[in-house]
RNA sequence: UCGGGGAUGGUGUAAUUGGCAACACAGCUGGUUCUGGUCCAGUCGUUGGGGGUUCGAGUCCUCCUCCCCGAACCA
């Protein structure tokens, strides 16, 4: 299941063109020079279990376990477990399954929780040499007092308590005498300075929920701030690496490890941008509302950038890999076009998935002059169709093939508009693997809807190539429509039409796609189709890449489509620009 | 308002650390092709602004502008 991503080449061409250094990169490469950890290169990724992972924990993923292999150092997983009240068992469980997907195998999985004693002691050390206090305010109060922007902060009444009486008051709190929010203990730093993250941070508070590992054990739980870099030390991490948002939290990180008795080199945090797309989201919290309000099906629905619903969708975490290298790291807020991930799941893909004839949108066609058998009945014969060009290796199928078949609405029209190579009266066309084919009428209703192409086959085309050298300018796909399987195709578009989603009106939900998932159901499919199990991702000749759903093999998922030049023709035709 | 960070084509990332601004995506043109796919060739286009140092500045100095983050007992 798990893949060994360190010794697996690049998948792509495109990734073999990926830089080798960034600006981490090289301070870690310094740091293995100059000695600072004695030559030890360790990181970790440190999830908090209230949610499921998406596309850009995948490049702090990619991050952190490839500096760790690259220089033969270890990346732990540490579950960041410190607010009892929104995690839960279930996301580790999903945060576990989701790394495997990608690839990644953690060297050791850890909980901040399993630090939660060490950290009571190592509070009650600063609390000792008068570094941290308890204050008996309320939140509000507490907030009060911090300042602002340019303007400092109060001193607490209570900043200047005996040594004796804050390690009494901490002591009670851990043993539970007193009712959540009542007292937090408090981090002696400065109450002026600029750094509002410095202005006597919060280290514990009091809560009485339950947590998922610890129980009803602890009363008190620490803050990330007093967690974060303390487990850090604990473990050994050398480069503790984030996201930009933590950047005025590291002066904290860097104080509280200052102060603490330390057997090794105390670990350092370095930030790099977050990921982020083009027509997407990722904050945790406007997913939750977009499956709340029933906008998508829940957090595997494959428009969602979570690596659940990439992996449902068909997205190869391979094309997820070799995205994340190529784009690389630095400090500059950037979202980069959604097309770009697309066309490393192309690149994956078109080397990868096996071809496979499907008609979304069906229409009969009909070769007037194919043999017929005893009864009537137009005779059935194979056609043997490469399983993927770009891959002889994957082999040739057996087709069947009779004059009653099933195309694309898209593939006739009654009346060509300028450029369309495709099937129309009196023109001549191929049907991939098949013969070539002339369109001489066509049936309509009474509406003027096409129900019927009539055909003549030339029988000398056997295979789709004219003994004459005749060239034809178009080959369409086709399925047999006695053979045909039923099935359902979900055609996605981006979730929010707006590049920048919110971008606007400041409401993201106000850039929603209305359209972003159609479901056409009655499309046929070739019969092999029928032996695809779940997570399958074939390419439907002509149309695109397509995954097979986990309960419903006969519902395939539009991973992406093919790049479309007849689309772009249309597009420009129709005055688009 | 204070502090921290950032700015290179349409988009994103690079530039041997002061020496011809490159790579990819997107776009466009053409070629190949039994997928209007793939592949191949070509093309378009870039250092936020002013001043300075220098033979030479994306890179150094200086002023300005704009953008992002920070005032949870969230992470």
């Amino acid at each position: 299941m798990s893949e060994n991503i360190q010794d697996s080449p690049s998948e792509t061409q495109k990734a073999d063109l990926a830089t080798g250094t960034d600006f981490i990169r090289a301070l870690v490469e310094s740091d293995a020079q100059t000695d600072r950890f004695g030559g030890r290169v360790q990181t970790r990724f440190p999830p908090e279990p209230n949610g499921y992972l998406h596309i850009g924990h995948a490049k702090a993923i990619c991050l952190d376990f490839g500096i760790a292999h690259e220089h033969d150092g270890i990346c732990i997983l540490r579950f960041d477990d410190t607010n009892p009240e929104t995690e839960d068992e279930s996301y580790v469980d999903a945060i576990l399954e989701d790394l495997q997907w990608l690839g990644f195998v953690p060297d050791e999985v850890r909980h901040s929780s399993d630090y939660f004693e060490r950290l009571y002691e190592w509070a009650q050390h600063l609390v000792r040499v008068g570094l941290a206090y308890v204050d008996d305010q309320g939140s509000d109060e507490i907030a009060d007092q911090r300042g602002g922007f340019g303007k400092p902060g109060l001193n607490s009444p209570f900043r200047d308590r005996t040594m004796a009486e804050n390690l009494d008051l901490f002591h009670r709190m851990r043993d539970g005498e007193f009712p959540p929010g009542s007292r937090v203990l408090r981090a002696r730093i400065d109450m002026q300075s600029e750094n509002m993250q410095l202005r006597d941070p919060v280290m514990y508070r009091i809560r009485t929920a339950k947590h998922h590992r610890t129980g009803e054990e602890w009363p008190i739980y620490p803050t990330y701030d007093w967690a974060h870099g303390q487990g850090d030390a604990i473990e050994g991490v050398t480069h503790s690496l984030c996201t930009l948002e933590f950047s005025d939290n590291r002066a904290l990180y860097e104080w509280f490890l200052g102060h603490l008795p330390l057997e090794q080199p105390a670990p350092y945090q370095t930030e790099f941008a977050r990921l982020e797309l083009s027509h997407t989201l990722t904050s945790k919290r406007k997913l939750k509302q977009l499956i709340d309000r029933g906008d998508v099906d829940g957090w595997d629905d494959p428009r969602l950038p979570t690596l659940r619903a990439l992996r449902r969708r068909g997205y190869p975490a391979a094309a997820l890999r070799d995205f994340c290298s190529f784009i690389g790291v630095s400090r500059t807020n950037s979202r980069h076009a959604i097309e770009l991930l697309e066309s490393f799941v192309r690149a994956e893909l078109n080397a990868k998935a096996q071809r496979r004839m499907a008609v979304v949108r069906p229409l009969k066609l009909i070769i007037t002059n194919w043999p017929t058998d005893e009864e009537g009945r137009p005779v059935t014969e194979y056609r043997t169709l490469m399983n993927n060009p770009e891959n002889d290796a994957d082999g040739t199928r057996q087709v069947p093939f009779s004059g009653e078949l099933w195309i694309e609405q898209d593939d006739f029209r009654q009346e060509p508009p300028p450029k369309y190579f495709r099937l129309s009266p009196g023109r001549e066309v191929r049907l991939r693997g098949g013969y070539l084919v002339t369109c001489t009428g066509a049936i309509e209703d009474g509406d003027g809807k096409t129900t019927e192409v009539h055909c003549t086959y030339d029988p000398a085309t056997a295979g789709g190539a004219a003994a004459d050298g005749r060239k034809v300018k178009a080959t369409i796909h086709w399925v047999e429509a006695n053979h045909a399987l039923d099935a359902t195709v979900a055609l996605y578009e981006r979730l929010f039409s707006a590049d920048v989603p919110g971008e606007r009106t400041g409401e993201p939900l106000d850039d929603l796609n209305p359209s972003s998932r159609e479901i056409v159901t009655g499309c046929k499919v070739e019969p092999i189709l029928g032996e695809q199990v779940a997570g399958d991702v074939v390419q439907f000749e002509r149309l695109g890449y397509f995954a097979v759903d986990a309960e419903n093999e006969r519902l395939f998922h539009r991973t992406v489509g093919l790049r479309d030049e007849w689309a772009k023709i249309q597009k420009r035709q129709s005055g688009g620009s």
